[in-house]
DNA sequence: TAACATAAGATTGTATACAAAATACAGTAG
DNA sequence: CTACTGTATTTTGTATACAATCTTATGTTA
């Protein structure tokens, strides 16, 4: 296990939820690793707090796919499969086309304004190569996209799939070959939401998801090694 | 509160699955009504268990979406309101259009023919007129078509959504002017997937989903009053 | 050496104890 | 009568204690 396992006892929140939000991002940050276990004791010595709001935080990843425990064993961090990695970009593709064709009813127009600057925003990151910035623009542009479906339920399916593979997610954007293409692909889902044609716009973030099948599917293999 | 609530101690499971399942299960038929409180103290001496399980049962129902806690004051059973239901069959309409699509291609022999048994059997319940034998075989009929997605990331977000309005639907058995209409809608689903006509089936489930969009939003509306 | 038994230690499961916060309520001032 | 205040009670949050189970190490026997 990663030492950089702190809690951010900023807010006045139940601890299980301190512990829920830093345990999810250990994870999603690769600081905790496909296979690792979560151990109540260690992880409650590590973050200075009882077991009882670490394993209610278990339970909490548990729900949320990030860990997996079997009974009186304990839980391990859950890794994905290819398999899984298909199955989950198989239910994104759906949800991820769903969100576009609403998206183009809905949106309104400070949305598309913010949906602009997002895309820009993200065509600068690219030059600042950094990764995480990269990332976080990536996730910014589509966010607007969710936001605009006015479905609270789909959004959060949505940042769940998308936080499912944010670990290996981030992987593609370390390659520059990549970029100029993603950047084709967002200005032309922009133009599409824009002029609402949701033929094209549909088609469109098929292609952005499919495309990242390819790379994640190298790294999965990596990971099964 | 109902005093329906109690263990099912069957199986050499921790605790707070056996709870989880209860409680999940109280939710869904209407022993636990949208809004009621669930105390820890109560439900712990109701069930004959501590609070310990009883809480980890209650993360799990929150993450699931059939709770809601707010900090320090406690946990409510999850309600819908209209805007909640149309936002779920929006994304089940999605999904549900996915798992007919991949059953086409993936659907084997077996399958097609589990899927014929369950069609009958559907329209026997029918006859009947046990509205619990109903749902189920309703239910059995659609888990064909999942399984056959061979994806159970897939199966169980379906899963998780049907449950989410599991009270709901059962109304819409309840009238039998609506049978007729379900089991033409089946028959046309399941000679979809036969053929294995996407373009057919798509259409025919689409269809399917949303005629229980009426009926669900007065039972809704009954709720919020 | 391999297989197995057994005991020690580690880890999870459950109950309980105590602390902190929210709620209900009675009493009082205005 | 209303609004407020302080207190008692209830309820949740967290820590800890104990029990059950699993793991590991050790030693024994064939």
């Amino acid at each position: 296990m990663n030492d950089q396992l702190t809690l951010n006892m900023d807010a006045y929140l139940p601890l299980r939820d301190v512990v829920f939000h830093t345990l999810r991002e250990a994870i999603l940050r690769g600081d905790l690793i496909p296979g690792e276990r979560l151990m109540e004791l260690q992880l409650a010595a590590k973050l200075g707090v009882s077991r009882t709001p670490i394993r209610e935080a278990i339970r909490m990843l548990e729900q949320e796919g990030l860990a997996i425990t079997i009974p009186r064993k304990g839980a391990i961090v859950a890794g994905m499969t290819e398999k899984d990695m298909k199955d989950v970009l198989e239910i994104r593709e759906a949800l991820e086309e769903l969100s576009v064709q609403v998206a183009c009813d809905k949106i309104t127009d400070e949305e598309i304004e913010q949906l602009y600057k997002n895309m820009k925003n993200f065509e600068n990151s690219l030059k600042s190569g950094d990764l995480k910035e990269m990332a976080h623009a990536d996730v910014e542009f589509h966010d607007v996209i969710y936001q605009a479906t006015d479905n609270p339920k789909l959004i959060s399916m949505l940042n769940n799939l998308r936080e499912q593979m944010y670990r290996y997610r981030v992987e593609y954007l370390k390659n520059p070959e990549n970029h100029e293409q993603l950047l084709m692909e967002h200005e032309a889902i922009y133009k599409g939401i824009v002029e609402k044609n949701k033929v094209v716009v549909t088609e469109m973030i098929r292609k952005h998801i499919s495309n990242q099948v390819a790379v994640v599917k190298n790294m999965i293999r990596e990971q099964e090694k």
